[in-house]
DNA sequence: CTGAAAGCGCTTACAG
DNA sequence: CTGAAAGCGCTTACAG
């Protein structure tokens, strides 16, 4: 049998179709005994609303999306954890709030094409993800022009327009690095993408020397080597500094996963952690507390994180102005920094 | 300004919004020249087409929903990290094939409410999760009965007319048992729920057994302690175990989580791993390859799962009948288990 | 409190 | 090859 339409229901129950939808939707204006008899065969037929149908007449789907980008590389292998992370915790607080959630996947490499029709899809967008800022600044630009509603996952931008959520990366940065410091390591290095086009990463690492300049000591830019938050490029990197010569007795990963590559590396080349060179992290995320020896590391809140951006969205959507929001770290202290 | 619509293009472009709406979805019945300029217009003005609109209009939204149920004690905390990466895979599935991905948790002591509601949203549903299977399998019943195309990830069930993809749980847990014995391990416990309630689980350690009669082991049902799959269960179950005082010298964890959780009571106790006793688990979880040993596990393969559910979801949308599939398991060796 | 009617933005027979 | 028209299943003014 075909899906039952409210029609079907007011045939049966023997009112106009009108009143099966405003009964169905709690109207106070339906008579108490109607709403009961319409919902009662609502059950009976297992009758859901069409939600197409609804949403195409009030103009509003309660639907949001959630546009993921990929670090580049990461061509076929597992997501960032850290997203998918955040991930879970943005379907949770969406579901609270009664809201779907439609997933994407951007290729960052993509024509971008698939945001604006997922805005046509959902009262508003989150993005999430890494990957280049500078392209991916312009595009912000033209989302907030054509008025979609969206919110983004990153460190704070000029554009008053565009709302973010995100952590206040440059003073975790500065208290990990000063925790690093307290247990006596002078030569830092750090491994992770310091530019503009990763404000996350910049920002971390600008915190980074400012505990290094605030304890008087040296900040090498020869040991600044680029990576993106993969463990192999955190790997490669470590491989990198090594065979600079230069000495180092910590390296802050820009991520976990670069810290999580590093600690690969040193170990292959018979460096002790933290011993020898301490290491540590920026995210938390699950694998951390696992490694040899357990990693140091900022903790950035998915749970809260999650929350915020879906309430700001929906902030947004119901036509208020949310701010832009930044979340604090919490320093998480492991082996591998030497404690 | 407000969002385009078909009629705007049709004004512009001086035909007809019959046409509009063939040029734009490259009918054959269109003039080349009068279908360019339509899509000229349309780029111009923005415009997309009203998924809403097209979706009640053709009765398919090429939407896929996907509902994960969640571990019951696993009130606030992370997600299982064998499905959010599942979730990832079939993320990227369904982008390849061009649905969208609507997500959704379901508290699994809920009333099941959502899913009939998704089922209205979606050309198909994609069920997740662990779970009481006894409770489970009466909706699954409900769902086939509605004739709403759906498809699971588990274990095989009885009924024809649910399709499932899942692992070789039985084949799985023979081998990983098998390569355990070899190693000259003779008393095994084995955590996790061995019951209908887990099929997965019961056939896991059905095949446990199985390797262990064919290996003249006995076995001890004193050695097999319920848990689910949450780290912590794990650590109950081997503080449960250890405190019975009876000797085992190898733990199956019926999933790495559970094993991990094991490994930590068995530290925590002065045992040492793999030395005294050998753990192994089940999944390959990311965090498998970084705890203390490194895990030895049974891979599934979530990239191969997430293509299978989707591709074998679709064909059931086309009105094909695909059938249920077992993926083997990938034996993963690593210190744990003694080598 | 209830019903008849319009209309959300499309797609697709039907007629030309 | 093109247009006029119906209709997908709702929600909500409007009139009573």
């Amino acid at each position: 049998m075909a899906k039952a339409t409210s029609f079907d229901i007011a045939y049966k129950a023997g009112v106009s179709q009108s009143t099966v939808s405003r009964a169905l939707r709690n109207s106070p204006l339906v008579n108490e005994e109607t709403r009961l008899k319409v919902q009662q065969i609502a059950r009976e037929l297992n009758y859901k609303v069409d939600k197409h149908a609804s949403s195409l007449r009030t103009q509003q789907s309660n639907t949001i999306a959630l546009l993921l980008f990929e670090d580049p590389t990461n061509d076929d292998s597992l997501i960032n954890p850290f997203f998918l992370s955040m991930l879970g915790s943005i379907t949770r607080a969406c579901a609270q709030k009664g809201y779907d959630l439609l997933v994407s996947f951007q290729q960052s490499s993509n024509d971008w094409h698939a945001d604006f029709e997922d805005s046509k899809k959902a009262d508003g967008l989150i993005l999430l993800g890494y990957g280049d800022f500078v392209d991916y600044e312009e595009k912000l630009l033209q989302l907030s022009q054509q008025n979609t509603h969206f919110i983004r996952w990153g460190a704070p931008v000029k554009n008053d327009k565009i709302v973010s959520v995100g952590c206040d990366n440059f003073h975790g940065g500065y208290q990990i690095t000063e925790h690093v410091i307290k247990n006596g390591r002078t030569k830092f290095a750090f491994l992770g993408d310091a530019s503009s086009h990763s404000p996350e990463f910049l920002d971390r690492y600008h915190g980074f020397c400012q505990a290094l300049t605030d304890n008087k000591l040296s900040i090498n830019s020869e040991l600044q080597i680029d990576a993106i938050s993969v463990e192999d490029s955190g790997y490669q990197a470590a491989c990198q500094l090594i065979k600079k010569g230069i000495e180092f007795d910590a390296i802050f990963g820009a991520s976990d996963l670069i810290a999580i590559g590093a600690m690969r590396a040193l170990q292959e080349h018979g460096i002790k952690i933290p011993e020898q060179v301490a290491v540590v992290g920026f995210d938390d995320i699950a694998v951390a507390s696992f490694t040899i020896p357990a990693l140091t590391t900022a903790k950035q809140d998915t749970k809260l994180a999650g929350e915020l951006l879906v309430d700001n969205l929906i902030a947004l959507i119901n036509g208020e102005t949310p701010e832009t929001t930044l979340m604090p770290t919490t320093l998480i202290v492991r082996k591998s920094c030497g404690n």
